[in-house]
RNA sequence: GCUCUCGUAGCUCAAAUGGAUAGAGCAACAGACUUCUAAUCUGUAGGUUAUAGGUUCGAGUCCUAUCGAGAGCGCCA
């Protein structure tokens, strides 16, 4: 941890006087009695000089004013107790203690939407994951893009058009009801029909040529579902540095093509362009007809950003059904010689019914985002009749983000509302409800916020378990910078919240006579709220004020 | 057929990248309310980490096999 860094270089360079290169490692302790660990030395028991080694840690874990106690057990484990003391006077600090030391600068790829249709349940998972490493990297003192990256292009854009032509459609008075109609006829009848399916690949061929009559009829369709989109994504509290699209990349499809056949990287096979790398199976660039592919497209996104957008870093939050993608997409950047840049696909699993199936409306289409939103503000409504509009609308995007972030990204998961609104157990609502009371709590007090002194004698064990448990925000954080999961973090808020119950119902906080007592429970408050509402921020979700 | 994930308490999930006695929540059971927001809190019980081997000081984590579940596999995105 950040107070600790100083001891770890200490420890390391003393490691290597005995030609030990050892990257210390100080994590949290698994001794209750303890708050932190290091296990660097247990496999060392049987280094020669052990006993020396030994004897040199105690010297610098006995000179560190952080550490309050430490003992060496069997093995050689470490366990220390931090100076509470020490630790409360820096606790004020920890949007300082977690920034990095190298800041980067990262795009976030959502792996779009599509403007044929509307948001549906599949891309939950993708805005809140997205959003919530955006607000992590953002913290961390990382430069941070987050890209929409509209499927506003290829074949379901052309089956769309093809087949408001056929029945005469006037895209220039669509409707987004319209539009959300024609999608799934027209995807369906591309399977079904190969004369239409003819049709619309020869659009979407003509599309990529720049037919302006085509373009048109794309522009009016984009612009209607752009704006029901953005409707929603509002609704969802979800906004977007840059809303770029696929199309935005077709005029550098063509050079860059010319330029692969010429470095000889790619070749026909059956009329389609094929990459020269060796593969299973075959990388496929472009169709027979010439036309372009999801690869295709974002090969020439990354040539986008390397022109418009400084950046290090790409993540790709997208399910992970398309893992072969972008393994596909990230070795044909390397065999393709474009600049080296670090791109990662950061996956995630199914979003499931409370039955662990597959997300469904009633007559067996793809659910509507926006109808999982409705469904569960009406149930947070009837549990609280009282609620006024905006904590219902926040208590909503509460329970839709915290109950998809609690849970690994990689594990599909069962959508359960009454199980992700009950107040019990790791929920949004719980976690809104202890920063609420604790809000509550500050207001009634009139605490002077000046004073953040705590009396150390006077904690009860509450008190001390609530405050020891702010140590452990730094290695959550970490764990979820370092592996893009924002899981250990509303793990950890839960952990918090749970401690600030328990602190809160132990004693009356404002009508103690105790002044030092009540003193040190407000204070402890106060923290618990700076704590509480930059996990909440870590995670895109905001604070009610009520509920 | 090939490739890749996964299998942890009755249920839903963690486990800091190989560290000590595998942790939470729900459900169950037993308690605490004329409340600073009880939409709460306290306690009890629940495990041969799918199975069988292997690697080493140490394995839920790495390797091999078996069983079981899921996903992907050139002209969709």
């Amino acid at each position: 941890m950040y107070q600790l860094t100083k001891l770890e270089n200490n420890l390391e360079s003393l490691l290597l006087e005995f030609n030990i290169s050892e990257k210390i490692d100080i994590r949290l302790s698994k001794d209750e009695s303890y708050d932190l660990q290091i296990n660097n030395l247990v496999k060392y028991q049987k280094h020669p000089k052990i006993n020396e080694i030994l004897k040199r840690f105690k010297n610098e874990l006995g000179n560190e004013s952080f550490i309050e106690e430490y003992s060496i057990g069997n093995k050689n484990f470490i366990n220390i107790e931090v100076n509470l003391h020490e630790f409360v006077n820096s606790l004020e600090n920890i949007r300082n203690f977690i920034k990095v030391h190298n800041p980067q600068s990262i795009i976030f790829d959502y792996g779009g939407p599509n403007i044929g249709k509307p948001l549906h349940v599949g891309h939950l998972r993708s805005l809140n994951i997205g959003r919530s490493l955006y607000n992590i990297n953002k913290l961390a003192g990382n430069k941070v893009f987050s890209d929409i990256h509209l499927g506003d292009w290829g074949m379901p854009i052309a089956q769309i058009i093809q087949y408001g032509i056929e029945n005469k459609i006037d895209f220039k008075k669509i409707t987004i009801e319209e539009l959300e109609e024609i999608y799934p006829s027209a995807s369906d009848l591309y399977l079904k029909n190969s004369q239409f399916m003819e049709s619309a690949q020869s659009v979407n061929k003509n599309l990529n040529d720049n037919n302006k009559d085509l373009i048109n009829i794309w522009k009016n369709i984009k612009s209607v579902s752009l704006k029901s989109l953005k409707s929603t994504l509002e609704k969802l509290y979800h906004d977007f540095d840059l809303w770029k699209g696929e199309s935005d990349v077709n005029s550098l499809i063509p050079p860059m093509l010319e330029s692969l056949k010429e470095n000889n990287k790619i070749s026909l096979d059956d009329g389609a362009y094929i990459s020269n790398l060796e593969t299973d199976p075959k990388i496929l660039i472009t169709k027979s007809d010439g036309s372009y592919l999801y690869l295709t497209t974002d090969l020439a996104t990354v040539l986008d950003r390397l022109k418009n957008t400084m950046f290090d870093k790409t993540f790709y939050v997208v399910d992970k059904r398309q893992k072969l993608h972008f393994e596909q997409l990230f070795s044909s950047l390397k065999y393709f010689d474009f600049p080296d840049k670090e791109y990662a696909h950061i996956s995630f699993g199914t979003l499931n019914d409370s039955e662990g199936n597959p997300f469904k409306t009633r007559e067996g289409g793809t659910k509507k985002l926006i109808d999982l939103f409705d469904e569960t503000y009406n149930y947070i409504e009837k549990i609280n009749e009282k609620l006024d509009e905006n904590s219902k609308h926040i208590l909503t995007n509460t329970v839709l983000t915290y109950s998809d972030l609690i849970t690994n990204r990689n594990t599909d998961y069962k959508f359960d509302l009454e199980k992700f609104t009950n107040v019990n157990g790791k929920t949004g609502i719980y976690v809104q409800y202890a920063n609420v009371r604790a809000n509550k709590l500050i207001t009634d007090s009139l605490l002077d916020t000046s004073d953040f002194s705590i009396k150390i004698s006077k904690l009860d064990d509450s008190d001390k378990n609530l405050l020891k448990s702010y140590i452990k925000f730094e290695f959550y954080f970490q764990q979820a910078i370092q592996n893009n999961e924002p899981h250990h973090l509303a793990d950890y808020l839960y952990e918090l919240s749970r401690q600030f119950n328990a602190m809160y119902q132990g004693v009356n906080i404002l009508e103690n006579p105790d002044s030092d007592l009540k003193h040190n429970k407000l204070i402890n408050t106060k923290f618990f709220l700076i704590y509480s509402s930059l996990l909440m921020e870590c995670l895109g979700i905001l604070p009610v004020k009520k509920m």
